[in-house]
DNA sequence: GTATGCTTCAAACATCCGTTTGAAATCTGC
DNA sequence: GCAGATTTCAAACGGATGTTTGAAGCATAC
């Protein structure tokens, strides 16, 4: 029977959330799954496949339903350009949705994805970057046509910053201890989720700063007072 | 001549800005820095000690400056409270100050700030929260009288958003190759905090998320239509 | 010059890693 | 019940890791 590969699978997910790609190991992954090391390598080849497998059982089903999601919000908006909320929406609830199915990642699974977003080790980055190249591409595409205004530059920066933002929090990285003073339990991923939406749809949306030694020419929009920039370069 | 004990430091440095915490070898760090393996153990006592008096040595700066410079901000506020466009500053400005100083990190100090603050490894993890959690008081508590209409566990979580954000960015995370699209020689550290400054404080300043199943009251300030905690609950 | 203390070095150490092995155990189809 | 394929298991393999060792190198002080 192949549940040992099961369980080799949801060993390798909570060692991985907690040690990262090189602080799992087989053992610990077999001893957990109270099976075999050999098995391991029986079911996948190698710790490498292994790590992988258990990550794309999860991210592929990800990556579908965003894309799906997508494509149908775009349907529905019928050629006109997408709203800010309807893309941020088509990257988060999938996500949330697959978090809340225990048959398919359950509630580690948010927590998984933003591991695997901040994991330094250079296997697991290939990996994702091969893998998930055309799904990061085909939703850059959809924000840059819901926020036009956004020079095209600063727009791949914030949704680096709202992918950080995601992924760390995700993650639940927090060497600053600001989670740790919250009562966790009475936090779920959706209210989590709720929280992160507005202030990244507010981050997008803000307006831009102005540009530093650039004679390009500035997108149209309102302008902030930006104290920050600007007394940066005066200070030692 | 200890000049070996400042090739190791800077070679650890290098290391683990590419590899992390568990992917950074004694033996690489070594050979990096052209001396003997022994020598590391010989100055530092091993590896653990060696990348965390590497980390140290940046990162102490690094709190040192911020307190400071958030003292120096408050005494100037005299008693009222600070901006909360003040209170980024004090985290974000010594840390490019630090940057464009190749005696204390040059331009890989973000880097490995954005690094130190994602990676996996528990002892990283511990290392960071006992050393610096004073300093993460210290400002949580200023921004908490920056924005006194933010309920505190709000502040707290958007306060995280906004650790993930900079932290991710500057670790150059990035599986969705954002960046990657971008001439990167011509984005440096000043440029990109000027773009991630005015995203973080117009999170931080954005309407808060009506609340879900709580009966608490909701903190004051508008509102925002919020199609995704809402549509969330009715999805499949 | 020689003695002393600090630093380097090649080599070895025990331990852990991923992987392989070959035999036992188990299941499957008849 | 049995043959054949599939799966498990304890044990071992080669290699890499952090650490230790003891001798060699080197500067400084007398």
């Amino acid at each position: 029977m192949d549940e040992t590969r099961e369980r080799l699978l949801q060993a390798a997910e909570a060692v991985f959330l907690e040690l990262g790609y090189d602080g799992t190991t087989l053992r610990t992954v077999a001893t957990r799954a109270e099976a075999n090391i050999a098995a391991a390598n029986y079911h996948f080849g190698g710790k490498d496949a292994l790590l992988q497998a258990m990550l794309a059982r999860r991210l592929d089903a990800l990556a579908e339903e965003r894309l799906a999601l997508l494509e149908r919000y775009e349907r529905e908006a019928a050629r006109k350009p997408l709203a800010c909320e309807r893309a941020m929406a088509a990257l988060c609830m999938p996500a949330l949705a697959i978090a809340r199915d225990p048959m398919r990642g359950g509630q580690d699974f948010l927590r998984l994805l933003g591991r695997a977003y901040v994991d330094p080790s250079p296997v697991l980055r290939t990996f994702l970057k091969d893998r998930y190249a055309r799904v990061a591409a085909r939703f850059r595409e959809a924000f840059a046509r819901s926020l036009p205004r956004l020079e095209r530059t600063e727009l791949s920066w914030r949704l680096h910053f709202v992918l950080g933002a995601l992924s760390y929090t995700l993650a639940r990285s927090d060497p600053w201890q600001l989670i740790g003073t919250i009562r966790a339990e009475n936090e779920d991923d959706e209210r989590l989720l709720a929280r992160l939406v507005p202030f990244v749809l507010a981050g997008l949306q803000a307006p831009t700063a102005p540009q530093i030694e650039t004679g390009a020419p500035r997108p149209r929009g309102a302008r902030i007072k930006q104290p920050i920039g600007n007394a940066v370069r005066s200070t030692t």
